[in-house]
DNA sequence: TTGACATATTCCCATATAGGCATATTATGA
DNA sequence: TCATAATATGCCTATATGGGAATATGTCAA
């Protein structure tokens, strides 16, 4: 009855396609990036890098702006942050060194709680 | 023609339905957990809970060990690396702080070069 | 005003689910 | 051995896409 949640419903959903971590990516480079500049750099058709824009300005992680006939794109990055904040939970799991300090934190912090 | 890409295909797309995120959490709290467990905690249809520890296993984010009837489940967290990596590119649009340290870091990087 | 450039929408199709339900599998423990 | 607990699968339906193609919108510049 109920089919995936939307790709609009959040940033973890926008994110989990591949195209639209590119683009993400680029405007973290370039700054503002008209349409036509991704369509380029990124080799894809027109209407699917609009509609993946689109995508990206529903959920926050994009703004427009308008310049001439052409629309500047850019990346509000800061909507990422949940995204990392969660998986940050999970740094002990990579990072030995990491996982030894807060071990060390968490067990004085214990005795004086 | 094509759809959305699949959830088993990766780390992105397993994570970006939230009761998957939520299993992930729990194991990450309370080490190995039972099947039922989870559906005790997160009050899911037992099927569901299968079906969503099904694709955390093809992505390699969790593994699996059989005691007695049960299966316990342990997350196998190293595989959000590459999300917290990714994510962790733009740390500059939300911690300024951070940001003016890097930029001079790499401004001085740059004169060596 | 008008033609052309730059984008956004609309339609259509095949694919990929989440969930609900019923049932098949397994591994025990008495 | 065997009924049973604990899981995993199979089926079915309503949704929600990514893409492709064609077309609608918007904005300028001459």
């Amino acid at each position: 009855m109920m089919a995936r949640s939307a790709t609009t419903s959040d940033a973890f959903n926008a994110v989990a396609e591949r195209r639209r971590r590119e683009i993400i990516d680029m405007l973290s480079r370039s700054g503002e990036v008209p349409v036509n500049g991704m369509v380029e750099a990124l080799g894809l058709a027109q209407p699917l890098v609009s509609k993946h824009l689109r995508v990206l300005r529903e959920v926050g992680l994009v703004s427009v702006r308008g310049s001439g006939r052409r629309r500047l794109y850019r990346l509000n990055g800061e909507n990422l942050k949940p995204i990392h904040d969660w998986t940050k939970r999970f740094e002990r799991f990579w990072d030995d060194q990491l996982a030894r300090i807060k071990e060390q934190a968490e067990s004085s912090g214990r005795k004086k709680a």
